[in-house]
Formats: structure tokens, sequence, C-alpha cells
DNA sequence: CCATTTTCAGCACGACCGTTCTATGACGTC
DNA sequence: GACGTCATAGAACGGTCGTGCTGAAAATGG
């Protein structure tokens, strides 16, 4: 990896950081700048626009996401095991990997009503992540586990919902018991998907 | 009402439909200034701080959410029945109400990592909200529709959740499925609550 | 109807924003 | 070892931000 590739993964890693906690339109470049000990200059070189910042910090976080969540979710055995590995990793992705939870719930909220390049790729973010719960939940029933008439996209936004609250009662709220609560929720979600 | 106290609401209410598109970071004095046809100092003037005008924005939003899901809320019979208003008023609160959604979510998100005023305000209002739903399902309780052992803040929690989950599946993927989804979430939850 | 307070516009400020231009040093290639 | 590409810094730009100061017009109350 050439000198600029190093840097410029450098520096989006700490952008995934700081957008995380502060969100897409408040990672200043001067503030990134400073964080990464750079010249805001030098740092705006490798992104022609603040927009093209704004969606390579987008897709630098949508390849840390795979790591943490995807690949070991499918790494998973098939079936209801794999559906709790989802969600476990998520978790993980949540509470560990970021300072600020996850940028994408933050950016879908961020850019919901403002067109532009960036909400179009969190859409489209949005969907795959979508579809990508829906897979799980499909081999599941595949499997046995879940009931053949399940509907998988009804199933896919009771999945969304539940890391919106446990985002909420975490990040907001600090309510400790958020997690019993999602855990709680998740087990309720699984029972009725059942067969 | 005195002339400086009918300006005042008439920004307010500009700034909370405002907010409700943009979030309240993105709420600028210029913008506001210019969609209530002022000038800048003469709209600044009736707030002697930007974290005044948020506070306030949220105050005013606190106002009309009373209005439109609060009472109506408390006029239904107590019992499943006011559940489902809650849940229906929710509903129009966040699709007719605002153009841009309920700013309690936006504020929500925007502020969870951010300390301050404004946050603490976020704070006290989902605390409000939350011991608010959980009050309407203490009463389906006590009414014998929903069962004794029901826990509360676990009811509050998922609803919070497909509250959440509406959102992000209408104002950003558009999903013209959300709003059934939605409801056969809001059934699930129903059923898994009754006596 | 006048005196006083309130309401608002005009202008200016320093800070920071995204962005451009220019210069300079490091690097890979022959 | 010279050369040309690449990576970065520095300075400066026009614009907008939040926020004060000043004065005029308008509302208010006796």
């Amino acid at each position: 990896m050439s000198k600029g590739q190093q840097t410029k993964t450098a520096i989006l890693d700490e952008a995934v950081r700081l957008a995380s906690r502060v969100g897409f339109n408040a990672l200043t470049i001067g503030q990134l700048a400073e964080a990464t000990e750079m010249s805001k200059s030098g740092l705006f070189a490798h992104f022609k626009s603040k927009e093209a910042l704004q969606l390579a910090t987008l897709d630098r976080g949508r390849e840390w996401f795979t790591g943490v969540v995807i690949r070991p979710t499918l790494a998973s055995p098939r079936g209801i095991a794999r559906v709790r590995t989802l969600f476990d990793r998520w978790l993980v992705w949540e509470t560990e990997t970021l300072p600020g939870g996850c940028i994408f719930v933050t950016g879908s909220i961020e850019y919901d009503d403002q067109p532009g390049p960036m909400r179009d790729a969190l859409v489209r973010n949005q969907r795959d992540w979508a579809e990508f719960i829906e897979s799980v939940a499909s081999a599941a029933v595949n499997e046995g586990d879940f009931r053949a008439d399940l509907d998988l996209q009804q199933f896919a936004f009771s999945l969304q919902g539940l890391i919106y609250a446990y985002h909420h009662g975490t990040r907001l709220l600090r309510d400790p018991k958020s997690l019993e609560h999602t855990h709680r929720g998740l087990e309720l979600l699984i029972d009725s998907a059942k067969a």
C-alpha cells in the first residue's frame, strides 16, 4: 500500500471514530486535521471535497462493520444460532467498536430528510443490512428453526427496532437495564418466529 | 399576549418545523431569520444565545406534542384502547404534524454523545415519555387487559423500538410497508402483554 | 398624548467553515 | 544521481456562523 493510501486510511479510521460521536456534518475538516495531526490542506488533498470525505468515511465504516458483524455472523451455524450471533455481534459493534455508537444509526437520522449522495449511500447501506437480516432469518426457516410462513421483512423490521431502542436506551438514557430489555425483546421476537 | 411573546412564539413554531427537517444544530439563526422574514439580530434579541433558542425550540415542540399525543391519549378509555390510541396519535405526530418527523427522535440521536443542557433536556423529555407509556400500560394492567406481572419498562422499551423502526422505515428507506410492519409489531407486543 | 419601555434592523466583529493556490520536501524510476 | 510524480504544509479566499453595539420605530401604560 502506497504512502498516500496508508495515510488516507488512517485519516478515515479517525474520521469514523469522530463521526460516531458527533455525526457526519459536525465532522469538520479542521477538527479531523487536528485529530490526525495534519494540516487542513494536506488532509483535504486526499479528498477533493467534504462530501467525498463523508462518503469515504461511510464506506470505511462499512468495512469495519463487515469485519465486526457480517463475517462472524456468516461463520456461525445457520439457524437460530446465527440469528443470535448476528444480534450479539451488532451489540459488540455498537458498544465496543466505536466511541459514539453505530455510525449508521447516527447517519440515518442525520440524512433522512436531506437529499443527496450521502442519503443515497445510507439508503443503499441500510437496504443491504435489512436484506442481510432477512437472509439470516431465511436460513433459519430453511433449517426448520423458524416457521415457513414467517414474514422476513417483518422480522427484519422488528429487529431493526430493537437495535434503535438499544442505541436510545444506552446512548441517551444511559439506562443500565437496556441490555436486559434488548435481550428479552430478542427472545420475544425469536419465539414469535419459531416453527 | 404582548407583541414580543407573539413573535417569539411564531419564531419558535417555525424553528420546530425547521429542526424537524435539519436537526437542532443545523437550525441556524440566519436561516431561521430568513424563514421568519426577520433580521438576524432582531430574531437573536428574543433569545440571548443559540443554546437558549434550541432549548426554547425543544420546549415548544413539547407543547405541540402534548396537544397532539398526550391529551388525546388521556381522553381515550383506559386499557388496551388507550395503548392503541397512544400509538395512533404518535403516528399522527410523526407523519402529519411536522415536515421532518419527530424532533425528539432527531434530537435524541444528535445529542446522545454531547453533554450539555440540550442533552439534559432531551433526557428529561424522553424519561417523561417512557414513564407516560408505562403509566398507560399500567392502567391496562389495572383494567385487566394486560397481565398483572407485565414488565412495564420492558413494554415501554419495545414500544419505543417500534417508534424508531417506523421513523427509520418511512423517513430514510421510504418503505411503503413500514406502516403495516409497525402495526403488526404493535399487535405482537400487545398480544405478549395480554392477560 | 406623552414618556418609557420594548421590539427590531443595520452594521461590525472574530472565529471557523470548505476550498484553492503555491511551494517544498520525499519518493520511485531510469 | 537527475527527474518527475506524489504527499503535505502554509497562507489566503469568500462565506457563514454566533454574538455584540447602536439607534430608530413601535408598542405600552399613565
